[in-house]
DNA sequence: TTGATATAGTCATTGTAGCAACTATATTAG
DNA sequence: CTAATATAGTTGCTACAATGACTATATCAA
């Protein structure tokens, strides 16, 4: 099979292997991996660089799209996780603050969950890993560079058609 | 920061950022990455190897769950690109088969969408890619070793919440 | 100041995605 | 052969996830 094919569907899969098992984890603190994702980075926000932050900041940080970080904020405040404050400065924007529960539950996971989350990497060498890491980039880089444009394979032929 | 951190979330977000891109090319043909994904490998089973081919085959082969297949499966049926028929040998069983519509699509398209999906790759060297290759199925490989268990550490203390 | 433009959050819509439960059928064990 | 078990497909449920449209504000330019 072609290399680069291999390739990009193993990145997929284990992807899609890893978050699997993520979420059945989580599932058992009643959490999902977006949900914990989205704790991670308010706690390293608002607690570790004591700064406020709102759903859009939330959305850029972690790269959900701003509508379903709205639902997911939903979901997170239902479970009295977390609150929804009027920012004073910017009346078109929220400051999103911890409760109690959601401080003692991320404050208790962040020791453990990381550690579940990166332990299949444990099978590679500090050396591999850091080819890994470079290769990553390597590929990161070309899909923000190439955001778009010069597709012209697919354009539709028939773009009136459903 | 924590390498082994970093190349987790190198992973996830490579994945996330590629999937969106294919998602939005495929969209121009009236698409999606997992429908195009459904019917390349149905055309790859039925039409280069000549098996017929059932949803649950095709669950096991791309691996998409059974329930997710019926919707993805349900939704390239009422756009014409396939149908459904009973399979004679097992009343439970269905075979999978394109339309004359479906198969002009997946050919036309096959040339071009792997070509797109492999493109962020050229980046990387031969021996990259060999690298990368072995480094993220070592990390398959354990994903699918520890299909859950020995995971102490999430244990849920409340577990009648919710 | 006012008009154009940009941003924040939400909502509706469509399409995954997995789990659990269910029906229908097949297979296997006793 | 019959009862237990397994498999195929579907459905209901919950939760992402992106797009596009919309409202409310804020900002910027003329």
């Amino acid at each position: 099979m072609d290399l680069r094919q291999e390739v990009v569907e193993l990145i997929f899969r284990v992807a899609k292997i890893g978050k699997l098992k993520l979420n059945r984890q989580l599932a058992q603190k009643g959490l999902t991996l977006p949900q914990y994702f989205v704790m991670k980075m308010l706690y390293k926000k608002t607690y570790e660089e004591k700064k406020p932050i709102s759903p859009a900041d939330l959305s850029t940080l972690t790269g959900i799209s701003r509508s379903t970080m709205t639902g997911i904020i939903d979901r997170l405040e239902k479970n009295c996780l977390l609150d929804r404050k009027q920012n004073p400065q910017d009346r078109r924007s929220q400051n999103i603050e911890f409760t109690e529960k959601g401080l003692n539950i991320v404050q208790d996971l962040s020791m453990v969950a990381d550690e579940i989350r990166n332990e299949p990497l444990k099978a590679l060498s500090e050396e591999q890993l850091l080819n890994l890491r470079d290769d990553l980039i390597l590929i990161e880089n070309y899909l923000k560079d190439h955001e778009d444009g010069d597709l012209v394979y697919l354009k539709s032929e028939e773009p009136g058609e459903h």
